[in-house]
DNA sequence: ACTTGACCTGTGCGTAACGCACAGGTTTTA
DNA sequence: TAAAACCTGTGCGTTACGCACAGGTCAAGT
């Protein structure tokens, strides 16, 4: 029987990261101490364990709540992790070239505002540097 | 004076977005009509397209309400422009770091995973696949 | 035995930038 | 005049926590 602390400690998370994962069900105390703190069963180590490995793997905390759920069902998830972690990569290469793309924008940003001096707003322009993009860079 | 609905279409946003930006004080209605429609001023057009532009440039809907707030004080925000495209593009760069370096880990498991069969679910495994990353992935 | 201080507890609110559902009001069409 | 299409403001949900709060617990010191 563990309390949050001893929980988190032995899962190598920080005790507010337990709380949330009881929070939205993803680990269920066995019970209460009279004073009212939560206690929980060692083998929540290991399942705290999987959940941070699944996540270091791209699960988001819902996917693994579903692997967990069909896991105590009795039913294998390694379907649906191989065919999610699939999706995660067409999805994740797509954020990495938008934020290459960003990237790209802030650098030549930088490198166009050398060239332009600070100015002082008027009631037509709200800050030159921003505005100078107008045409360029949008869409 | 424009409709949230005319705003929205001139400055090409969803409507929605302009509720939003209402509600977090980054746009401000000049009135309401009898029935409680918010009513806005034409140049609130102009202002929501220097938000599309400075959003695309990595801008924060925050450091924008800033900027703004600044220009509307007559202060120049060009320097603080400048700074904050410089840290956003520091963090940005270890942001797309770590996200290639997700995408290996999920290669790499793909990959790895074709070697293993479906397993079912016991006592001690959640998803055999998962687990097998245990002392390769972590940190 | 008592008090001080450090540590721990659950709960509730805040984050970023919307998306969506709802119940009702308005405008257009038939 | 009625029905259908469209629009309105408000409030809640999203992700994965971080932080503040008011109070409870425990070890050390006196």
């Amino acid at each position: 029987m563990l309390t949050v602390n001893k929980l988190a400690k032995q899962g190598e998370v920080p005790t507010h990261v337990v709380r949330y994962y009881v929070r939205i069900g993803l680990l269920q105390p066995v019970g209460q101490q009279e004073n009212g703190y939560r206690l929980f069963a060692s083998q929540d180590v290991a399942r705290l364990r999987f959940i941070r490995m699944a996540k270091h793997l791209g699960f988001t905390l819902n996917e693994i709540k579903q692997i967990i759920c069909n896991a105590d069902k009795g039913e294998s998830p390694c379907d649906d992790v191989r065919s999610i972690i699939r999706h995660r990569l067409v999805e994740n290469s797509i954020k990495i070239e938008e934020m290459i793309a960003l990237q790209r924008r802030m650098e030549g940003a930088l490198e166009h505002w050398e060239s332009i001096p600070n100015g002082i707003p008027d009631g037509d322009s709200i800050c030159r540097l921003i505005e100078s993009f107008e045409d360029s860079a949008v869409q």
